[in-house]
Parts: C-alpha cells; sequence; structure tokens
DNA sequence: CTGTTAGCGCATTCAC
DNA sequence: GTGAATGCGCTAACAG
C-alpha cells in the first residue's frame, strides 16, 4: 500500500489550504498558533508524512546519498559504508549502495542510475575508471566526495588514507624493537597504497642509515596464500631475517603460517606485521601488530565533508588525510 | 548539476510531442520507425535520460528496494547485502541501505524513511521490533521479504536458516568420527538460531542412542572471548570432553585458544566445530569445522522472492529455508 | 497570517 | 500513429 494519506487530505481535514499544512510541515512561512496546532493534531491522527518523491521533484533536494563501492562484503567498505550511513541517519538522509564488482562498466551504469535517481550526493570509493571518463560522469552531481582515488585536473573532496606514514609507523617499530634484518612481503605492484607503503618502509630505513636496495623483499598478492608462499621463499633465501613487514593483514596472516610450518618461531625468531587492523588480526596465534586504517571514521568524515559540500553555496571543497594507527600486539611487541 | 535535458527538450529538437518522445522510451505504445529512430538520435545526442523522480510519482514505481539489518560491518549482513544488491542490479533497480544499531526505535524511524520514499520492496533482516508493531509498520509496504525472524499471524515472505539441520550435521559429523563424549558451547540463550541449533544437537545425540542430559554443556557469549572463558571452563569440569561444539566460528576460535593455552591439542585431544563459516574459519591454525551459512545466497534468493512479489497480482506469498552445509577442516577432521 | 496560481518531469486517458 | 489535456504530491512565488 503506498501511502494513503496525502497534504490534501490534512488541508481538507482541517479545513485550511495545502500551503498551510505545507508550512507547518516544513515550519517556514508564518503560521498562527492556534492553526499550527489544529493542523498538527490533524496530522497525527491521519498519519500523515510527505512524500520524498513528490517534495524531492520541486525542491530538487531528495535527501538521498550514493555510496559506491567494489564490494560491500569487503570489511573495509563495509565499515566506511556504515560510517556513512551513520551520518546520513544522523541528517535524516537515506544512502543507495551500489557494488561495482570491479567493473568499470558497470561503475558507469550505477553512477547513471544514482544520477537518475537524483541523488544530494555521491562517495565513490576505489574507483576503476579513467581519470577523464570519470570527471565527465561525477559532473552529473552537485556534491561528491572521492574515497582512495586521486583525480587530477579536477576539483572533487578526496580522502585519503596516509599509507606512507603507516609504512613508516611500522618500521620504525620493529627498528625500535632492536630488529635490524627486515624482510618485506609487499603486495602487488598495481596497488597505490603498496607504493606508498612501500615509500614509507624505505624512508624509516633511510633514517636508520640502512638501505633498503640491500633489504630482502618480494612482491606477492595480497592475500593469505600470496603471504604464506611469498614468506617461504623469503625466509629461504634469507634465513637470518628477524623481521618480515606485510602488505596487509591477510598476508601477515600468510607469514605466520609460513613460519609455523618452517618451525620458526613468532616472534622469538621473527617478527611479523600487518596492515589495515581487520577483525582477524587479533584473533589469529600469536595476534598481529598491525597499522589501523580506520574504516568506519573514513566513512564518517567523507560524509560530513559530503554533507558539507550539500550545504553550502560555495564550490570550495575540502581533502582529508586520515591517519593509520600503530597497534601493537604479540606478534611483534 | 541536477538533470539538464528533460523529456520536453527532446520533444522540441525532435520536433513530436512529449507523448511520442515517452513512448519510444518506455517502448510502449504505437510509433511509426521513422519517428522512433529519429527521437532516439536525439535522445542519444542530447544524452537524455529520464528523471527517476518524476516517473515515479506518476507510476508509482521508484525501482527502488530498501534493506535494513543491524549492522552491515557484520560480514553476515553485508553478504546477504551483497547478494540483493546483485539481483536489484540486474533488474535496475537500487538499494538503500540502513542500519538499525540493534536499536528498534531507529528501526522504526529507517523502516518509515524508506516508506515515505516510495522503496518498491522491502528486506528486512534480524528485525528486533515486537510483532505487533512490527506487522503496523510493514503495512506501509507492497512488497516485504523476513530474514531470519518469523512474524506469526501475518503472511509475509520469510527466509529462514535451517539451524536445525545444520545443528545436527555438526553432531552427526563428530559421532561418525567416533568421538562420543562431546561439550556444548551453546551460545545465549536468547538467540533463536542457537536454540534451534542446540535442538539439533539434541536430535542427532537421540539418534545415537545418547541422551543430552548428561552432556556437559554450558551458555556462554557468542564472541571469542565468550567462547575462550567457557571452554576453559567446560574443560576442566569434563577433563574427558573430546570435542567441543561451538554456537558460532567466534566462539569456536575462542575454545581453539582455550585448547591452546591448556595444552589439549586440535584436533587430537579435543576436536572442535564452529558454524557460519566467516572468513575467519578457514584461516585459524587448525582451520575450523563449521557449517556454513550462505549469506550470499541468502541475499540472493530474499531478492528474488521480493521481486516476484513486487512483479505478481495476486497476494501470494513464498517461504524459503535455506540449509546450511558442513564444512570439514582440520579442526575436527 | 492565509490562500491561489503555477509547475517540478513525466505517464496515463482520451481524442484526433 | 500522434497529440492535448490532466494530474501524481508537493512547494515557490505571489496575492490578499
Amino acid at each position: 500500500m503506498s501511502r494513503r494519506v496525502t497534504i490534501a487530505d490534512v488541508a481538507a481535514a482541517a479545513g485550511v489550504s495545502l500551503m498551510t499544512v505545507s508550512r507547518v510541515v516544513n515550519n517556514n512561512g508564518p503560521v498562527s498558533e492556534t492553526t499550527r496546532q489544529r493542523v498538527l493534531e490533524v496530522i497525527a491522527e491521519l498519519g500523515y508524512r510527505p512524500s520524498e518523491l513528490a517534495r524531492g521533484l520541486v525542491t530538487r533536494r531528495t535527501r538521498t546519498l550514493g555510496v559506491v563501492v567494489p564490494d560491500v562484503s569487503n570489511p573495509f567498505f563495509a565499515g566506511i559504508l556504515r560510517g556513512v550511513e551513520q551520518v546520513a541517519y544522523a541528517q535524516n538522509h537515506n544512502v543507495f549502495l551500489c557494488n561495482t564488482e570491479e567493473s568499470p562498466e558497470r561503475e558507469l551504469t550505477v553512477l547513471q542510475s544514482l544520477e537518475d535517481k537524483h541523488v544530494d550526493g555521491l562517495i565513490l570509493c576505489s574507483s576503476r575508471m579513467e581519470d577523464e571518463q570519470l570527471a565527465k560522469v561525477l559532473e552529473g552531481f552537485d556534491a561528491v566526495v572521492l574515497i582512495n582515488r586521486f583525480l587530477h585536473g579536477s576539483r572533487v573532496a578526496t580522502v585519503l588514507v596516509d599509507d606512507q606514514a603507516g609504512g613508516r609507523h611500522v618500521v620504525e617499530h620493529l627498528l625500535r624493537g632492536g630488529r635490524r634484518r627486515i624482510g618485506f612481503l609487499d603486495g602487488p605492484l598495481s596497488s597505490q597504497s603498496g607504493r606508498l607503503r612501500k615509500a614509507g618502509h624505505r624512508a624509516a630505513l633511510a633514517d636508520a642509515g640502512l638501505s633498503y636496495e640491500d633489504v630482502p623483499a618480494i612482491d606477492c598478492a595480497p592475500s593469505v596464500s600470496g603471504g604464506l608462499e611469498g614468506a617461504r621463499r623469503l625466509l629461504r633465501q634469507h634465513p637470518d631475517i628477524e623481521a618480515l613487514v606485510c602488505y596487509n593483514d591477510l598476508v601477515a596472516v600468510g607469514a605466520l603460517q609460513a613460519c609455523f610450518s618452517l618451525g620458526r618461531k613468532v616472534p622469538s625468531d621473527v617478527a611479523i606485521t600487518g596492515f589495515d587492523d581487520i577483525e582477524l588480526a587479533a584473533l589469529v596465534h600469536p595476534p598481529l601488530t598491525t597499522c589501523r586504517v580506520p574504516r568506519y571514521e573514513i566513512g564518517l568524515r567523507a560524509a560530513r565533508l559530503l554533507m558539507q559540500q550539500i550545504h553550502a553555496d560555495d564550490e570550495d571543497v575540502e581533502d582529508l588525510v586520515v591517519q593509520p594507527e600503530l597497534i601493537v600486539r604479540a606478534s611483534a611487541p
């Protein structure tokens, strides 16, 4: 059953015009206190609630946001989404969720559908689209925040994680612990966050007077199995390794398994660090030292940025860099 | 920028009436092939796409679904959501996601907002609302599918997991393996799925000529720490236990940790089983034998049920019971 | 303070 | 085959 009672019903029942009802509902325009009360009573009695559809058509505001992610079942994006929905809820907005499933074509399609639905704002995570095409599609939106994606030559608000700082933290922590012979499981080269984390590692080593060139390092798939294989190879080639710095927590879990199978004790023989701080990190044995990427907070802040844009008159756009936080656990005390 | 070009622009540019354009866009009504082609050209040229808002106002169809869950960052609900969005996408619909954060008040609020937005259908997971109030709120929707929630005395489509069968599978597996002294970490009493799984355990034991009454069992929080404490107590009280059946995977991970700290080898001394098959289950050491609850598939099927309702004329409503699947891994081979 | 007129962008109903 | 009216439910801009 779609909404029965309309503003006209209320107006009739209260013996006033549509506009008067509209005024009390939206709390604008002058209405005498007595009629306001009467209208409010009728509204309560009839259970009237305005149609956001009709309202949106005329106000050009739908109180609606779009969130586009590669895959909600990835905890990282689920966390972001939860943050976004939290502020949306607090500000009486609803959020459309779209998965791209890593397909640029699907991404384009959902972006268009969101535009057709007249969302007030868009949060786009890890877009896989080409710069030029992306820039063009984004023109269809009044407010946009990009997460984990640059867009050169276009002023769109962006929220990024400071992966480089995170990479630095991890290595500095190990160096403080006296480990100097550090191996790296670097994740895929194609990953921007991977490259940034690597830069952070390098910087920390340089500060300690170590050169990254001499250091055992290997690229691997960003998964448990990638970490398992990578760690095995690295530990065989360099038996003197005292610590393994991993691209992310999954890789670190693989490294953990590799150490176990090779009879290397963690952390006494080999310390291990991950990145992201997914649930898993605290639950494996030993629990992982890692660098927390605050996904929920990223969602919160991106959404606040977006709402700000929506309500602002100017075209100014703010960027944001979120700092990851070192979490020390037993795998690298 | 909101949509610039409207149907009127197209009509003018093509030298036809609005209706003709509408007809070719919606592919209904008769249009001569020549004008259809011309209109299509203009549409492509101008980049016209109809406003779903305006369209929805008159057709009373918004091509929009609502999904309400306690918390998207829970992998179970994220998986469902992904399934729902998959079929929604395939059928040109968008989905609103709402978190209730376990609050019945917030649940009511988001349900109303969804109704105000005129969603065509609603998928509601693990509703915490009272039967009566829930029934009343659901009247505001044309199509509804409930997941993980009964609603007595009201015919709403429901998708449930056969937790009882799952509970049975797990115990039967252990019995087949020759373990007869089985302990149970049952999760909270308040959980319906917990009670059902328990019933399944009992049935399997009964079939094997064992009584559930003699069996070591304990309620615990559905978390790693709950499992850890529970398992410790149970193993101390009943040192002869050969297997631990856990309410879910988190509890099982806790039990794993308890065994480790007590020096009990898994699975040789004690076999352990979980439930759900979250990511974690395969990644701990040893990997968990568990019962997979197919969350993505649940989402898919719930959404299909919903779309079916949306397009059906009759009021008939279908229910669905999804079977969980035993996954045998090293923790209980 | 209140009501009237108009129109958001589109599809349904009926003429032609 | 095509077009002109009409209205979905609501609010903006004026009147009174």
